[in-house]
DNA sequence: TCCCAAAACTGGACATAGTCTAGCTCGCAT
DNA sequence: ATGCGAGCTAGACTATGTCCAGTTTTGGGA
């Protein structure tokens, strides 16, 4: 995703496109890695050796606010991921590694059943072993 | 759960019971509770004023290498669940509190496409609003 | 019973992840 | 040019968890 799409994209979610904010924003947006923050930090810090912490963790707040990226506690701690749409999750357990799995390929019976809450969102969390590089 | 059954639980898992590790694991083991590590060190100080933090998350790990309980991230930080068999989980969004679902409540199909990992284990958490008190 | 080694426990230092705040800076409208 | 507000900064602070060196407890053998 180039420089310019990500001004377009925060623009059109209310976000003001600081150089701070497109450099954080571009180290999640458009891909499919699932960085933690710190991660997100040492990223942003290649392109604007000058950022603090504190703008990295307020500006991914605030995508996460708007809509532009989930914050999800498994894997190896909280990571962000720029898919905002439905889909589960493949875990690896020794390394972390999250890798997400397309919403129709999966499928779930008897939600139905659950009385007690207003179900707003699922997922399935799947744990194993990658057995090769993503195709 | 009685401190005796606690006891016999233990050393079923060879693990020797100090007093300590009794009343942790009473505070865990034998109730749907997900306590989390510091839940579990108010409690289990009320039952024994003097036991360190350090002794606490110790026998907290200890269990659950054993296999006596059960590490989760989602929900309000990292809680502890002492149902060590398959279920699914629920979380209230605003609370962060999680209920356990039944196994045998939800089903997945799809997982055969799952190719590139090697299944070890999965469960489906949804997140939405408590209604009223677990039933 | 007494003694010893091993296991368990302790407090405190350290590590990591994240939040908060007070003050500074920069861009913009006047 | 100047005043204002949004954005950014460093650093203090909190929460959670790990590690370690030293002390206490425990159980088993003589």
């Amino acid at each position: 995703m180039t420089d310019s799409e990500v001004v377009e994209l925060l623009r059109a979610h209310g976000i003001r496109p600081s150089a701070h904010r497109v450099a954080v924003a571009s180290c999640v947006l458009g891909n499919d890695t699932h960085p933690s923050a710190e991660t997100v930090l040492r990223k942003a810090r290649e392109r604007l050796p000058v950022i603090s912490r504190a703008t990295v963790y307020n500006t991914l707040n605030l995508l996460n606010e708007k809509g532009l990226l989930r914050q999800h506690p498994f894997g190896a701690g909280t990571v962000f991921d720029s898919n905002v749409s439905r889909h589960h999750h493949l875990i690896d357990e020794e390394t972390g590694e999250m890798r997400d799995i397309p919403w129709e390929k999966l499928s779930v019976s008897g939600l139905e059943s659950i009385k007690d809450a207003e179900i707003t969102d699922y997922m399935i969390v799947i744990r194993g072993r990658f057995k090769k590089r993503r195709a």
